[in-house]
Formats: structure tokens, C-alpha cells, sequence
DNA sequence: TCTTGCACCTCTAGTCGCTAGAGGATGTAG
DNA sequence: CTACATCCTCTAGCGACTAGAGGTGCAAGA
């Protein structure tokens, strides 16, 4: 077993150094053991949870689920009821994001679509986002 | 010309009123007239202003960038062409959140509709979570 | 007139998930 | 032995607010 520096650990996992340290400061991942010089030393189980945290960010779990999957993850036995919850609740986030976003999207494409690139006071952009009444989309 | 209590520029614009003081402090808004009692007096042209800035919010524009916008409005005989910029770029942004979601999404749905709802250890979320290979989607 | 009670004031600190930088120790290659 | 990269801890900063403490102003009812 030979031991992995933060450096390398964070090659490995794609999370920066600075982050790792900064997961382990909030109880995310264990202090691992030391150096002689006082330098981390990981370990394959740390890197293990290192991308399970990563991947979860990615998919934009908070730190707080990401806290409650990993306990989850230690023990098991455990119901997966609460993942799974955490997960559609997650979802139905994503859905709802997805939804105002492409509302913004087509606002946004109007504004452009509608500028002369002439001078502000005919600017389209710059109406609508003055003028909510002008928004053809009832995204809020 | 009645004036104008935050409570009630808030209540008309749907900013909170500790958000319309700070929009002041990082100068947004500029500082409006004072009562006797130095309370804050707003005009119908900081209500525009208001809405402005809150329907750019909500379209998702960093304050930095309604800060010019807001700039270009005053002075109406300026090229829209950085108003149009800023529009544009916001619009591929947005794009690309709209395409990383739907990604998400995907991947989450698979998740979800994998978890037998039985024990952790066969749970799928945690699954996937732990091992990105299983992951379906190129997302990230 | 007095008092109740809400809305207002300023100021500081906290939120989330990092990121940057200072100032110093350690480890490795030439 | 000397560079130089990498590591260490610590504090402070980011964006865009939000929360709370501790105090003042103001309008309406008793």
C-alpha cells in the first residue's frame, strides 16, 4: 500500500488540491494519515470517495446531500429510500431549471433578434429589460 | 411628486428591501433623497431603475454586466453593440447550462428509474455516484 | 397625549463552495 | 548543496445576497 500524496490524489481525482483540503476541513473526507514531514498520505479508499464526491458535484448535489449519500454509502444495509429521495429531489430541481432556463433562452433570443445594432435608444435589448410588460415569456 | 418608502419601492418592484439597500451600497442604485427622519425617499425614475435591474436579475446578468447596461441606458445616443454583446454572450451561456442539464437530467433519470428501493448496497444512485464509468452521459 | 407596534436606520457577520495569497517547511533531482 | 516543485497552515476574498442586533421614526388607536 503505498501512499498517495494530495498532489497525486488530486491528478487522480480531478478535485484541486486546495478543494480536497477544503473537504476534508468540513467533514467530507476523513483526515488521512500523515508524513514524517507532516504531509497527507491517501490511500485508494480515499481517492474512491474523492470521485464519488466529484461526480456527485458534478450532477450538483449539495455538500449537505453529498454528506447524508456518503453515510449511506459506509453502512450498507441501510434502506437506499433516502438516496433515492435525494435524488429525485434533485431531478425535479434539474426539471425545474431546465424549464426557465429555455424561457430565458427565448427571451434572450428575442432581444437579440430584435436589436438594429444601432444606436441605444431604439436598442431592443436594452427596452425589454426595462419595460417586463414588453417580456413575451411568463418565465417568473 | 409623493415620495417613496423602500417598503413600498419593494413592494412594487418585488426587491427585497435589504437587497435594494444593498444594490445601493455597491452603487446600482444610486443613494436617493432623504426624509426629515433620514429615511430613504424614492422617486418613480428609481422604480424603473428597480425593475431594470430585477428583470436583468432574474434573466440571470451579473450585476457587473447590468452595471453597463445600466450605464448605456443613460445615455441613449451610444451603440447598442455592447448592450448587444452582452446579450449575446449571456445567450450562450445559457445554451450551454440548458445542454449540461439536459445531460444531468438523463443521467439522474437513469439513477432513479435503476433503484429497486431496497438496500444501499444494491442501490443504484449510490452506484453510479461511486463510479463514474457507469455513467451513460459525457456531461462533464 | 401617550403608547403600541410596525417600518425604518446602520452595522456586522453569515451563507455556499470554493479560490487566492502569504509565509514557511519538506521532498526530490541534478 | 542548491534549486525548485510541492507541501503545510492560516486568513481573506469572491458573488449576491440574507440574517440579526440594537436603535430611531412615524402613524393610528385608547
Amino acid at each position: 500500500m503505498k501512499k498517495i500524496t494530495i498532489g497525486e490524489a488530486s491528478r487522480q481525482s480531478g478535485v484541486k488540491v486546495p478543494t480536497i483540503r477544503y473537504y476534508e476541513s468540513i467533514g467530507l473526507l476523513a483526515e488521512p494519515s500523515r508524513s514524517e514531514g507532516n504531509q497527507r498520505a491517501y490511500e485508494q479508499a480515499d481517492l474512491r470517495r474523492l470521485a464519488f464526491i466529484r461526480h456527485a458535484r458534478e450532477l450538483g448535489f449539495e455538500v449537505d446531500a453529498i454528506r447524508t449519500l456518503l453515510t449511506l454509502q459506509d453502512d450498507p444495509h441501510q434502506s437506499c429510500a433516502s438516496a433515492d429521495a435525494i435524488a429525485k429531489a434533485r431531478l425535479v430541481e434539474v426539471e425545474q431549471r431546465i424549464r426557465s432556463l429555455l424561457a430565458l433562452k427565448a427571451e434572450l433570443e428575442t432581444m437579440v433578434e430584435g436589436c438594429g445594432h444601432g444606436r441605444v435608444d431604439h436598442c431592443r435589448v436594452i427596452e425589454v429589460l426595462a419595460d417586463h410588460g414588453q417580456c413575451a415569456h411568463t418565465h417568473h
